[in-house]
DNA sequence: ACTCTGTCTCAAGACGTA
DNA sequence: TTGAGACAGAGT
DNA sequence: TACGTCC
């Protein structure tokens, strides 16, 4: 789960990190897909009234129509996708798990009781937060993944840090997730909001991809990566609940005080305004992004092939009921799509663009938030701040 | 007064036709 | 589930 | 472009 504010803490302070781009500048790259996320994204929107769109066994089908045409798309803008899929949960992510069956479990009372009383919106509401990913659904998508001729690469714990391994050693150019937690566990590149550029209908929604990149992020933070993760871990993850009083900004500060989680959590308990959660075992938090459970990249074969004709019809229309008219137009899209889209990338066309860009962003950046700042106390502009920097910061007083 | 955190709310896909 | 925005309220 | 349908 991403830490809270992490985003605009990166605005305000490290703005040359974020990139905001077009799904073409991806043209020719392969990128790693958080295929969980990507995947809960279509559950959760894609639905009839309160319900998703099922087979005529019941099971849920609503995920692989959007899997379907957004990888269909991917090709057609020349990016090679690669999905990533979850595996087992890690051990440490087990009070956190507790806590979101409880809100299912919760959800799915308050659905099962608005729907009795007759109140459908709200009904629908609570249903969509009931959704769970089934190994079926999952092996589903592989399924049509492979079938597409994508290569679906299976993690043996979480996907994000299977994502990080791949980039790291340039089987990816970028991780493709909405989690910034991806980041944490060290992927160079993250891509957020990938989908609005890539479909149609998205892309008048107003949000385009954005591009993160660690190297800058930690250069203009002026952090080493195991302060950032440090910084991550002090805000609260998946493993641990963060502080009472502590978000980003003071985590930051924090962190540029004693550049060592160990130290910053000492100071806290120091000061008795602060609970600290107990146990805090420092190491091996730090061990969940250092160390993750995943598959080596020497390990990870990766093949575009042909898409299977068949395999698709078969799953899609035979065992899901999709309209045989529709799979086989999306078929030949992207037969069509492999031939144009087969070019190879000319990188050193690119790069030079990269760096004036994002200059470019900053200064637009800075100019707004004056802009903003001038205009008496106008609220703040949406998504960043003034862009002042703490150089040194300090908490409270010892 | 200003800065930061916590808490609440909201919306969420992709396609084709009209 | 997720992020983001708006706002309230605590802390400095 | 808005909206209904997709399974």
């Amino acid at each position: 789960m991403g830490i809270k504010g992490l985003t605009k803490l990166i605005g305000d302070n490290a703005p040359r990190a974020i990139k905001q781009q077009d799904a073409k500048a991806l043209f020719g790259r392969k990128v790693a897909i958080d295929a969980s996320m990507c995947i809960y994204q279509l559950l959760v929107a894609v639905r009839m009234g309160a319900d998703n769109l099922t087979n005529e066994d019941g099971m849920v089908t609503s995920h692989l129509n959007g899997l379907f045409y957004r990888t269909i798309r991917l090709i057609e803008l020349g990016i090679k996708p690669i999905f990533v899929f979850d595996g087992k949960p890690p051990s440490m992510k087990g009070g956190e798990l507790a806590k979101r069956a409880e809100a299912k479990k919760a959800a799915e009372e308050a659905a099962k009781k608005a729907e009795e009383d007759g109140n459908l919106e709200l009904a629908e509401k609570f249903a969509r937060r009931v959704n769970r990913i089934t190994p079926e659904m999952m092996a589903a998508c592989k399924t049509l993944v492979r079938a597409m001729g994508v290569p679906a690469v299976e993690a043996p714990c979480e996907a994000e840090a299977q994502c990080a391994e791949l980039v790291k050693h340039g089987l990816a150019y970028a991780t493709v997730s909405e989690d910034m937690d991806s980041l944490t566990f060290g992927t160079n590149k993250l891509v957020r909001q990938l989908w609005s550029g890539v479909s149609a209908s998205a892309q008048k929604k107003g949000h385009t991809p954005t591009e993160f990149s660690l190297d800058v992020l930690l250069e203009d933070l002026d952090l080493k990566m195991h302060e950032f993760v440090d910084l991550c871990i002090l805000c609260g993850c998946d493993y641990v609940d963060g502080i009472k009083g502590v978000g980003v900004v003071k985590a930051l500060s924090l962190m540029r005080e004693h550049k060592d989680l160990a130290k910053a959590v000492e100071a806290l308990k120091r000061l008795d305004r602060y609970e600290v959660p107990d146990p805090y075992p420092v190491d091996a938090l730090r061990e969940m992004f250092f160390k993750p459970e995943i598959t080596a990249a020497k390990d990870v074969s990766l093949k575009w092939g042909k898409p299977d004709e068949a395999a698709i019809k078969k799953l899609m229309v035979e065992d899901n009921q999709f309209d045989e008219t529709k799979i086989a137009n999306g078929i030949k899209r992207l037969l069509l799509a492999r031939k144009t889209s087969n070019q190879v990338r000319v990188d050193s066309f690119f790069k030079p663009k990269s760096a004036p860009n994002a200059g470019a962003l900053a200064a637009k950046r800075k100019a707004a938030a004056l802009a903003a700042k001038s205009k008496g106390k106008k609220r703040r502009s949406p998504g960043l701040s003034k862009g002042k920097i703490m150089k040194k910061g300090k908490l409270g007083n010892k």
